[in-house]
DNA sequence: TATAATATGATTAGCACC
DNA sequence: GGTGCTAATCATATTATA
């Protein structure tokens, strides 16, 4: 096994073309597959056909996908695809004032290095240039693979508080009523300048994406009719959030004979795991579930974990039979995870767990209210302050540290309540801010460990692991601490501060398998590059992540905007990428 | 200028009561 | 079923400070 220096610089380039693969398949074109780099090379007109009408419904024109076809072979994919954008893509920023001419100091593309994964500044200074739309709207739309033209057409004709999911139907519906239509993509060959190299594989990078996104979609629906044949416990548009959550079953409160059966085509291997907070906006866990093959989720508070709440969905294929828990048991009340606060605890107090562990904190100001509001009475305060003092206390999570006196949760608390190291958070942040903030966006390990417990038996010699929006590594802590090997594992996450963290963790902890940390942007993460990730893993066994839930959680006073929000419309992308891995371990 | 501190409700759901 | 109350919530924008 390879140490993770190796793993840094593991060079994933290739070279333009269409048979760059060192094994021979042809990793571009998702649904084209291995044999297109065949050595019999079809030259029939139903494979013409097929890929000038693949191209075609990309948004291309038809003539210049026939002449580039015929110029290029019906089989060579990349290079249809290179010379299509050649004469394209750079337009769409160009008309924005950007340059037309390369500035790139690389004479080739790049976008197979892992190295070169991050880089979308770019594309969307470029694509927030289009002024006169909802911009975020616009800006992903467009990064899924749509043009601007479609984009814009699309959210004229829609109300403006219409979901990215339904402009994406309207669009789809439009290319098939329409599929040679006029296209911004369309432009002439004549007066063109040499191409942006950068722009150009931005731009090649979303069209991958894009077209994932519409044929994980178009898949989706097929498989969601076939389903209906299926009896559901996820009724047709609401999902029950029950109020006591324990789940599938917890330590000490066991579901006995819980059984469950799984549509066919969410059976695993690969194993997929999914977490979000449960008490999102009505209909968010209805789209989730619907997204993830109508699997019920399974909502647990941690409070049957740790000493504290943590309301959050779980929709995953694991086996649900003969779980465990990490040992030793972590302490589940306030008294015996703080013991010294026991001894200023008010019994008017009444808190035996705390709340939800946020990414902030109580301020200084208000602990001073409180100690305040406490000071200069005999015995216990009158009701109506205990009452605002303690709901104050509910809110912040306070602690009792002396006679009248609160405190917020120190961050090594913490980390002890989610299941992490002490001082797990030190190492990598750089203020004691971003220690609660990373810690706050985190798994409760002891949580995620139970559910995960069911892997430890069928990968005695190490798991590879996909892990989406990997924060602080809490998957990771939950697989390791079972006694999992970690044998490869992909972490995606745009946090700098959180990658710094698992970087530590995996080094402190001497991982012996190989840890591929620098792709950022799952956005960025395209099926070329899962299936490049693939070959040289041998395969994924995990997909796991928790999508940012900045848009659906009730914390969230300003943007509250549900799946489709700025942040949380990133659950798409988890599904595209679980997608991509399933329909590669088919393939295989 | 970067970081820390502070202020800022709404959306759900359950429950009791009428 | 309608109303009012209680309760919880992986956050963000603005202001203050070093």
């Amino acid at each position: 096994m390879d140490d993770t220096d190796s793993s840094d610089s593991w060079d994933f380039q290739d070279e333009d073309g269409p048979c760059f693969s060192s094994n021979g398949s042809n990793s571009v074109i998702p649904s084209r597959g291995a044999s297109m780099c065949g050595a019999e090379g079809s030259t029939s007109n139903q494979s013409r056909s097929k890929a000038i009408s693949h191209f075609t419904e990309m948004g291309f024109s038809e003539d210049l996908v026939i002449k580039t076809v015929d110029e290029k072979g019906e089989e060579n994919t990349e290079a249809i695809l290179e010379t299509l954008l050649a004469y394209t893509a750079p337009e769409e920023c160009a008309s924005q004032g950007e340059p037309v001419l390369s500035h790139s100091s690389s004479p080739e593309f790049e976008w197979d290095s892992l190295d070169d994964l991050s880089d979308f500044s770019d594309a969307e200074s470029c694509l927030q240039n289009e002024e006169s739309v909802p911009e975020t709207k616009m800006m992903q739309l467009v990064a899924m693979g749509f043009s601007i033209g479609e984009v814009s057409a699309a959210i004229n004709s829609s109300d403006p508080d219409t979901s990215i999911a339904d402009l994406m139907d309207f669009i789809s519906a439009a290319q098939m009523a329409e599929p040679t239509s006029d296209h911004p993509r369309e432009l002439p060959l004549e007066g063109r300048g040499p191409p942006d190299v950068k722009k150009k594989k931005l731009v090649k990078q979303e069209f991958h994406r894009g077209r994932e996104i519409r044929a994980w979609r178009s898949s989706r629906k097929e498989e969601m009719e076939k389903r209906k044949r299926y009896l559901s416990p996820v009724e047709d548009d609401f999902i029950k959030i029950p109020q006591l959550m324990n789940g599938f079953g917890v330590p000490g409160h066991p579901r006995i004979g819980f059984k469950r059966k799984l549509p066919d085509v969410a059976i695993g291997p690969p194993y997929f795991y999914f977490e979000n907070v449960a008490l999102a906006p009505k209909g968010a866990w209805s789209s989730i579930s619907r997204s993830l093959f109508n699997i019920e989720p399974e909502f647990v508070d941690s409070k049957y974990f740790c000493a504290a709440a943590r309301k959050r969905g779980y929709i995953h294929n694991l086996p649900t039979d003969n779980r465990f828990p990490l040992l030793p048991i972590p302490p589940l009340t306030i008294a015996e995870a703080l013991p010294l606060s026991s001894r200023w605890w008010p019994s008017w107090d009444v808190r035996k767990q705390f709340n939800c562990l946020l990414t902030c904190y109580g301020s200084a100001l208000e602990t001073e209210r409180i100690r305040k509001d406490l000071e200069g009475w005999q015995g216990d305060p009158p009701e109506h302050i205990q009452k605002r003092v303690l709901n104050k206390c509910r809110k912040w999570n306070f602690v009792w540290t002396a006679k009248n006196s609160v405190a917020p949760l120190l961050p090594e608390e913490v980390e002890l309540m989610l299941g992490y190291p002490r001082n797990h958070t030190r190492g990598g942040a750089t203020s004691q801010a971003e220690r609660y903030k990373s810690l706050g966006n985190s798994f409760q390990v002891n949580t995620v460990a139970f559910h995960l417990s069911v892997l430890k038996n069928r990968y005695p010699n190490g798991i590879s692991v996909l892990s989406l929006f990997s924060g602080i590594g809490g998957a990771e802590i939950a697989l390791h601490q079972l006694g999992i090997p970690l044998r490869f594992v992909v972490a995606v996450e745009i946090s700098e501060v959180s990658r710094n963290i698992f970087r530590g963790w995996w080094e402190n902890t001497d991982q012996k398998g190989i840890l591929i940390d620098n792709i950022n942007d799952v956005t960025m993460l395209t099926a070329n590059k899962i299936e490049k990730l693939v070959d040289y893993s041998g395969g994924f066994d995990l997909v796991i992540g928790g999508s940012p839930c900045n848009n659906l959680t009730g914390s969230n006073r300003w943007h509250r905007d549900g799946l489709d929000g700025k942040q949380s419309v990133l659950f798409y992308d988890y599904c595209r990428v679980l997608n991509t891995v399933k329909r590669l371990v088919r393939e295989n």
